[in-house]
This record gives C-alpha cells, sequence and structure tokens, in this order.
DNA sequence: TTTTCTGCAAACGATTTGCATACAC
DNA sequence: GTGTATGCAAATCGTTTGCAGAAAA
C-alpha cells in the first residue's frame, strides 16, 4: 500500500527534542530506529521493545525503554495503541491529514490484529460535533471478531 | 432516550447461570442489582463497585467484586469498556439488534466520558467484512477531543 | 558545569491466585 | 454430600519512581 508514511524520521528527532528541552542519547535514537527500521514489526510493548535490543547486543534498562517510549509518544512521533491485552503498544504516527486513519480488526480466537484503513467517519465526526460541541481531535476505532481463519462458520 | 435496554436483569441471573453450572450466591445477585438498579452509574470499575458496596454496609470481598464481574461479562450480561485510565470498566450490556450502538467521547481535559449513540458503523462493517472476511461480532469506537465546557477555541 | 538521562532496585496499582472455610445445589 | 464460591493474604504483572552515577548541552 503504502512504505513511509510516518512524519518523523531519525533526522528529525534531535530538532523535535531540543524543541521542548530534552535532549538527545543513544538510548532514544536506538529506540525510534526499531519503529523507523521495522516497520513491518507493528504494535510493539515496552517488553518487545526491550527483548528485541537484547537480541541485538543492546543493553538499554527496561525502564529506560519504557520512558523513552513515553516520550516519543508526548512528541507525537509513536502513538499509544491498545488491544486490550494488558499492555500498551506503539507504532509509527502517521497522522497526516493526507493519509487516512486505519484501525484494528482483532481476532477474538487467535488474537491476530489486522489493520484496516478507513476514511468513512468524516461525516460522522462532523456529526457528532454539530450535535454535541464536542471537539474531536483523534479517535480510535477497533472491530472485533473472527478473522478469515478463525470464522465460527467454517 | 430510553429506560431499560439491558437483556439481562436479576430475573435472569439464576437461568444464566445454573445453564452453566454455576451457582447463584447473594454477592453476583448483590453485585448485578447496582448496576440494574442504578442505570445513572455508568462505567463502574471493581473498585467502584467495591466502595459502593461497603458505603451500603455490605462486605462483598475485593477479590468477589472482580470474579463476578469477569463472569458476569462473560455470561453477557455486563459488558467490559476500557477508558485507558488504568482499570477495566462495566457496564450493563445493550446488545440488542434493535438497540442502537452507544460509544463514547472521552475529554482529554476534564475526562469526562459522555456516550452516543451511532448506526453509522453498518455499512462499513459490511465493507469489511466482504474485503477482508472477518467476521465482526462487536465493535468499539472513541472518539477523543475536547468537550463544550473543555474547548480550546472558549 | 549544569541539567537532564540512565540503570538499578524498590514501589506501585490493578488484578489474579492459593488455600481453607462456607455455602448453594 | 459434593462441588463451587468466598474471603483473605500473598503473588503477579505491567508500569512508575527515587536515587546515585553518567552523559548531553
Amino acid at each position: 500500500m503504502s512504505e513511509n508514511h510516518q512524519l518523523f524520521g531519525l533526522k528529525d528527532l534531535r530538532a523535535k527534542l531540543s524543541e521542548r528541552g530534552y535532549k538527545m542519547t543513544p538510548q532514544r535514537k536506538e529506540i525510534l530506529k526499531i519503529f523507523v527500521e521495522h516497520p513491518k514489526i507493528h504494535h510493539m510493548s515496552a517488553e518487545d521493545v526491550y527483548d528485541f535490543l537484547r537480541k541485538n547486543d543492546s543493553e538499554i534498562g527496561l525502564a529506560t525503554v519504557y520512558r523513552a517510549l513515553d516520550l516519543l509518544s508526548e512528541l507525537g512521533i509513536l502513538v499509544q495503541v491498545d488491544f486490550g491485552d494488558g499492555c500498551a503498544r506503539y507504532e509509527l504516527n502517521t497522522a497526516d491529514p493526507n493519509v487516512h486513519h486505519h484501525h484494528h480488526l482483532i481476532c477474538l480466537k487467535c488474537k491476530r490484529v489486522i489493520e484496516f484503513e478507513e476514511d468513512f467517519l468524516d461525516y460522522l465526526e462532523y456529526t457528532i460535533e454539530k450535535q454535541s460541541g464536542f471537539q474531536i481531535v483523534n479517535h480510535e476505532v477497533k472491530f472485533f471478531g473472527y478473522c478469515k481463519d478463525c470464522r465460527a462458520d467454517d
């Protein structure tokens, strides 16, 4: 579909950080690098990132991973997603207004998470804002059910 | 809007329980009663339920509350909802096909949770099922933003 | 040199679990 | 009676925090 929707790469990290008084560190760079260089690995938790680092002989503490993921989310470089599996997961922010939102189909049986793109919600957002005065800045849509391989009617 | 959409009341509890080999207990009855008799109190966490019970001179252990909420969800009497505030919350299931889904507007400033009803997603569900073969049984939609009182442009 | 950052270990809060007793059937 | 449920306390799991030393700016 598309290769590189993320707004922020490694180059922008230093700027984004110093803009807010934060410092560039090898740990932060390395953690962001995982997300940038492995776009196929989606939805990593702090523990996932930690394990990935250790497998690549990187000795970054778990607390630092948590702090970096928090920080990168605060900077808008990553976004937190939640699949109800008891831990926060992260993905590169693709919040480009020209890029469609993507959301998640969560299989109740095999726990697979499938992504889909949609832009049907614009009218709904418009309606809500008009009816309730609620100013929407983001939305999150999850569909629960059974994926192709797990369907109940198979 | 509507008074009593829940499919299951206290009367059905015993049947639902024994159907699956579970027993009716005063604790389970009392916990469900809170949800049925106080429809205005939405989105209660286990701790909320526990506090509510203690205020009403009921001595039910916290572990029992957790177990009962789990069980009532498993039976389809309650549904778990998650507002990302670090604890599971529950509400009466209103999964009647004739009743519109309701979803949540979460204010990022005052943390208020506003409910809204919608039935715009039927077509989207149809499209997804057709395109991806994913069989949808439930969906969850959250809009994040600023409520009428907290809007950035005020 | 000043401030922020890291890493460790301890603290934390929500939830779960083991176990002996109590209760529903 | 038999098997499930309860209540308590201890265990667990993801995450956060305090603090002393290390490293950016």
